[in-house]
DNA sequence: ATACTAAGGTCAAAGAAAGTCAAAGTTGAG
DNA sequence: CTCAACTTTGACTTTCTTTGACCTTAGTAT
């Protein structure tokens, strides 16, 4: 864990605890950590994405600032917009980011999480051509849809 | 025995130690014995492949490794053979009597099998082509192999 | 209103790992 | 001595991170 980012993502998820937001300071951070500024938009970005069930909003100028806030919407909706962003298409790394939203949720644990990572891994879906990201992104649509489907009690 | 990969083996052995995985740079290494980069992986991938007992994950870029992580006797040897039964390709209807096996022997909850299923399903997989069973012959081993790691978690 | 200052945003280029693959080199059994 | 299997190397690729130059927006002081 040499890397800043990782660093950073850290240090947020700390500090913003069990809370349901949290305002940060874009150069403050940037100081601290002794990065770009930039890079605090890369690391909410990447690790504090919509998909990984994390909300951004900002404000430029004097006392500006940027709030940090959990996804705490009606979860039916939440799983609903997960399909709607998956498309045809979904990369390795943007599945992590759903997977991660999904615990985030308590939709699955992260156990659960652990074992479709490996599932849907490059590695498990290397194929000869290149369809690698459609297949992955038929799984998580089918996952996602079977997730809403709702229990009818051990059944 | 005067090969250097020979004396890498040794060295990454004797730095995991009892460790039940260890993090390692491929470039330092490459470097400390003075040779290709890219011997390191035929290193990992000749002497600490799964055969062997081991596992290796890796990321790239900056503060990138490579995670060598040792596989659990006791439970590796449950899935030696149903890795070799899965060979190369694998209809739905084996993957499911494979995941109620796991779910037999505690491998893996039903929470979790329910959801491998899913994500394993011909409608999750349907490709253009008939792939479909290699590539779940691929995930389900890749699943078998990783079950064989000993948990460190919690990091 | 105008201009200055203090935020934050964007995007592309540079940097830092690791992966792949095939060609070249070594070695040991027969 | 030869061939096959194993090792070693290097060029090229892919992925992820870090930086910097330039842009936009908001408040504040003439």
């Amino acid at each position: 864990m040499a890397n800043i980012s990782d660093v950073i993502e850290k240090f947020i998820i700390e500090t913003l605890g069990d809370d349901v937001f949290m305002d940060l300071s874009r150069n403050e951070l940037a100081e601290f950590f002794n990065v770009a500024p930039s890079q605090i938009n890369y690391v909410l970005s990447t690790r504090f994405n919509f998909e990984r069930g994390f909300l951004t909003e900002s404000r430029r100028g004097g006392g500006g600032y940027i709030r940090l806030s959990r996804l705490v919407n009606s979860k039916v909706d939440f799983l609903r917009d997960l399909i709607e962003s998956v498309g045809d298409e979904l990369e390795y790394r943007q599945a992590l980011s759903i997977l991660s939203g999904l615990v985030e949720f308590d939709k699955i644990t992260s156990e659960e999480k652990e074992k479709l990572e490996w599932v849907m891994s490059p590695k498990s879906l290397a194929t000869p051509l290149k369809i690698e990201n459609s297949i992955r992104a038929k799984m998580m649509k089918n996952l996602l849809m079977n997730l809403g489907r709702g229990h009818y009690e051990s059944m």
